[in-house]
Formats: C-alpha cells, structure tokens, sequence
DNA sequence: ACTCCACAGGAAGCGAGGGAAA
DNA sequence: TTTCCCTCGCTTCCTGTGGAGT
C-alpha cells in the first residue's frame, strides 16, 4: 500500500511538468509568427450563440439514469439478480431485442445497482461485462475474465492486507484489539499476511495468445473460485460468439457452479438475435434461457419521450423548433425502432445547425443529418476495408458504372482478377472472393442475392447499395487503388468476351 | 422427368504470425 | 533454441441446388 502512493503521483507530476513546458513552447512560437491570424480563429466559432448544453447525454456512450419504457424490463431483470445479494445463485438470463433497444443500457443499469447495493450490505457481488463483438473466441472470453478476477482478487487481498496490518498495530499495543476479531494473537495474523501475500505472488495475468485453452480455464476458475462471491457475467452481443466459435464457451460457464466450491456464476446474455439458440446444444440452451426477458423496439412516440427527455439536458432551451424531436423520432422508428440512431440523428442535427452558425435546429437540419450519418457510416467502412475488399469492391464498381446492374459473381471475379495484376496484388481464388462478397453484403456496402437463373446456373447477383462517385473516390483514396490509371481496357474486355 | 449450369457455401487443413514454456 | 498453442486469411476439395432447357 504504502509503496504505491509515491509511484502514481511521481510520474503524474511529471506528465504535468512536461507538457507544461510543451505549451509554453508553443505559445511562443505562435506568439512570434502568427500572432494577428490565429487570433480570432476561435473567436467567431466561440461567439455563435452554442446551440448545445451537455452534449454529451446524445452519446452513446453515455448510461442514463432512467430509461423511460423499460421499467418492466429493468424490474424483471432486479427481481431475478436480487438472489445475488442473498448470496444465492440467480438464474441466468437471457435479453433479447434489436439494436437500440436499450438492452445494453438497462443491463448496465442494472448491474451498477446490483454493485453498489451489494457494497451497502457487504455482500460480495461482482458483475462483469464482456462485448463479445470485440472477444469473440473461447481464449479471449476467458483471458479477459480471468485477467478480470485476478485484478479484482489482488485489490481485495491489499484491501485485507490493510485490515490487518492496521489491526496488528493496534493489537502491539492493546490486545482487546483481538475481542472483535478472527485472531487471537500477532502470530495468528502474521501468518495470515503472509499466506495472503504467497496467494497474491502466485497470481499470473494471462497472456493474449499462447497459453492452452484449458489452463486459461483453470486460472480462470481459480481466480473466481479464490473466496465466497456471487459472479455475474455480462456477454453482450452473444450470438457473435456463438456463431464464431461455437458454444463451448457457454457450456463451460454454465457448468462451472457445480464444480466451485465458494463461489456461484450466473450469466447474463444479451442478444440481438432472437434465434440464436437454435444452434446451442440443448443441455446449454435450456440452463442458459432460465429466464428470457424480451426488449421490444420502441415506437415512434416512446422515441419522441425519450428524445424530449434527453434533449431537455442536452441543449439550451429553445434551441429545438418543435418538429425537430417528433421528425427524429419518426425516422428512427423506420430503422427497427432505434433509440440509438435516433439521438445520433438529433445531435449531428444539432452539430450541423451550429456550423451553419443557425440558432435554432429545424427540420432541414435533421433531414441533412440524416444523409449525413449514412455517408460517414459508408466512407468509415469502406474507408477502413482491407485492400482485396477493396479491390472486390472496386471491380463491382466498375461494373456499375458501365451500367451492367445485378453483376454475378463470375464477372466481378474477371475484373477483379485483372485489376489484380495491374496493382501487382496477390489473386485469391473465386471461393475466398465469394466470401468477401458475402461479407460486404453484411456491411451493407453491397446487396447480393442468391438467384437460380435454370439452365444458366446459380449464382449471387450483385448490387451496389451506396452512392458510387463518394465509394469510388474513397476507394481511389487508397494507395494501392490509387495506381490504376484506365479502367476502361477492364471493363472493355467483359464486352469482347 | 431429367439434365446440367455456375456457382454457393461447408469442411478440413495449411502456413504464417502472434506469443509462452521448457 | 525448440516445441507448443491459438488465430487469421486463405486454399483445396467437396457436396448441394433452383429451374431453363431438353
């Protein structure tokens, strides 16, 4: 303990120190230069009335305390995890419902109660929350948690440590110190210390890749079986993992209560995916779904609630004109009833209303916003594409562009295999392109449908399902793309075939 | 009723690249 | 150093298939 205190704040003072320094330096610079033209750089952005008062409540990142419409949910949800804190196992639970539909925000919700109210009454109960879009294998689920436990275990052994080297002080100098305690004399708890400080020392963090799956299991159980606590496991986005890497993962958690000896694991999964079960082992299936708890998407009104609600925190007042909200909740409720993209929506709609210096945010500005968030949404992901995507992706283009629509895979594989050896790229094999196909159809990027055309075969056919002059200059934007100088003789040699 | 196209997409497995352990 | 282990992108080999043409 004592030698910590020293180490945080040392190397803090020092960052502070040095970029102190960073700033003067650069004052001086600009003082010396430019004086006259930055000054008022900022000025005019800063003297347009902000529109804003708290952006940061649009976020998505950001974990409201009331989630207006999914009482029922969050009660369900309490009712099941309240077993937790009379240090009984709670049924696992399954949560359904679409994006933006508040699972993840009610779950959170719920866990940070679950948590405090368990530090209120001295019950040990830990919840921990895994995306399981970012670990998506057995290995990283269980390096994650384990590495998890084992943090939380070595604050805890400090924690004790503290107790009773505070105890072991009092007790040199008193010894009714020990009335209240497990201990009856300094050697008794000499001897605890160190068996506490030989269990920390034997704590190995687990290394990303390496390690055997099952010894990252066994640490794993270790670790959360090292004292008496109820464990919730949080895996959000569930079916990613199931259809990653099967449901190994899951039949291990599940099983593990019966071989702890201290502590009891519960989890919690949350799916978007209302069929995703269909590919579990039913032993898995039936000890998961104990409880199922369904998030319905919200209707346009609900949206309006909640959109009126955050909005009240986020802007000024009377920076909306009255359309704004209902316009926003109503596209929204178009893509499945997202309370997501529809604060996305309100707040680039705000953002863009303060660009335009505007001070008021009026439907104009939601409707651009709307292209807006799609169009950023596209050039990320094409943008951020590896490069034989990309090249897939382009040879679709150019088909378009020549106005051949609903391409099927074997002309995108001629094109492609050209533009290929014109970038001096590596040519993978048809199988490998019709995957990438597939996975920017899932991107959304393309439409392809798989389409029996008799006699002539079956095949995928193919369409662009974004603005192609923006696709196609991002793609170009690309180093390697950006070598292909003609495209006609590509395209051209599809017409002399 | 049968054929046969042009692929789709599953299974297995390879090899390079991350890393750990002996 | 060698020997394991996990992951990822990819290839090879394969079986499956809807429906126009016959």
């Amino acid at each position: 303990m004592s030698n910590e205190e020293p180490g945080p704040s040392d190397s803090a003072s020092v960052d502070i120190d040095s970029s102190q320094d960073f700033d003067v330096d650069l004052d001086d610079v600009v003082l010396e230069d430019e004086e006259e033209e930055n000054q008022g750089l900022f000025d005019d952005l800063l003297s347009g009335e902000p529109i804003f008062e708290n952006k940061e409540v649009l976020r998505p990142s950001y974990t409201p305390h009331e989630l207006p419409h999914r009482k029922e949910q969050i009660n369900k949800m309490a009712t099941i995890l309240v077993a937790a804190l009379r240090g009984e196992t709670p049924s696992n639970i399954l949560i359904y419902g679409k994006t933006g539909t508040g699972k993840t925000a009610s779950a959170k919700f719920v866990s940070q109660e679950l948590e405090s109210t368990s530090q209120k009454y001295r019950v040990p109960c830990d919840v921990e929350y895994i995306n399981c879009e970012v670990t998506d294998t057995q290995y990283r689920v269980l390096a994650q948690l384990a590495n998890k436990f084992i943090e939380e275990n070595e604050r805890l052994i400090d924690e004790w440590l503290a107790d009773l080297r505070e105890l072991r002080e009092s007790a040199l100098e008193d010894t009714s110190a020990f009335d209240d305690a497990d201990f009856d004399s300094i050697d008794a708890v000499d001897d605890r210390i160190a068996e506490l400080e030989a269990d920390k020392a034997e704590f190995e963090t687990v290394p990303m890749t390496g390690w055997p799956t099952d010894r990252v299991y066994s640490v794993f159980f270790d670790a959360v079986d090292y004292h008496e606590r109820v464990v919730v496991i949080m895996l959000d986005e569930i079916d990613k993992l199931v259809e990653k890497s099967g449901d190994d993962t899951l039949y291990n958690l599940s099983r593990m209560n019966s071989e702890l000896a201290n502590s009891r694991v519960s989890i919690m999964g949350i799916s978007n995916d209302l069929k995703f079960t269909d590919f579990l082992d039913p032993r898995v299936k039936s000890s998961l779904g104990e409880e199922e708890i369904v998030f319905p998407p919200y209707d346009a009104n609900q949206l309006r609630d909640i959109l009126q609600h955050r909005s009240d925190v986020a802007f000024k007042a009377d920076a909306l004109t009255d359309d704004v909200i209902p316009l926003c909740a109503a596209f929204a409720a178009q893509e499945h009833g997202d309370a997501r993209r529809a604060l996305d929506l309100l707040r680039t709609a705000g953002e863009l209303a303060e660009r335009d210096q505007s001070e008021l945010v009026d439907e104009d500005h939601v409707r651009q916003a709307q292209d807006k968030i799609e169009l950023d949404r596209v050039v990320e992901v094409v943008r951020t594409l590896p490069t034989q995507s990309k090249i897939v992706l382009f040879s679709i283009i150019l088909l378009e562009k020549n106005g051949v629509h609903n391409v099927n895979t074997g002309e995108v594989y001629n094109i492609y295999k050209r533009l290929c050896e014109e970038i001096d790229a590596d040519v993978l094999t048809q199988r490998r392109v019709t995957d990438l196909i597939s996975e920017l159809d899932m991107l959304g990027i393309v439409n392809a449908v798989v389409v029996s055309k008799g006699r002539y075969g079956r095949t995928k056919e193919i369409s662009l399902s974004v603005p192609i002059e923006e696709t196609e200059a991002v793609l170009l934007s690309d180093s390697r793309l950006g070598d292909i100088e003609d495209v006609q003789p590509f395209v051209q040699a599809r017409f002399d075939n």
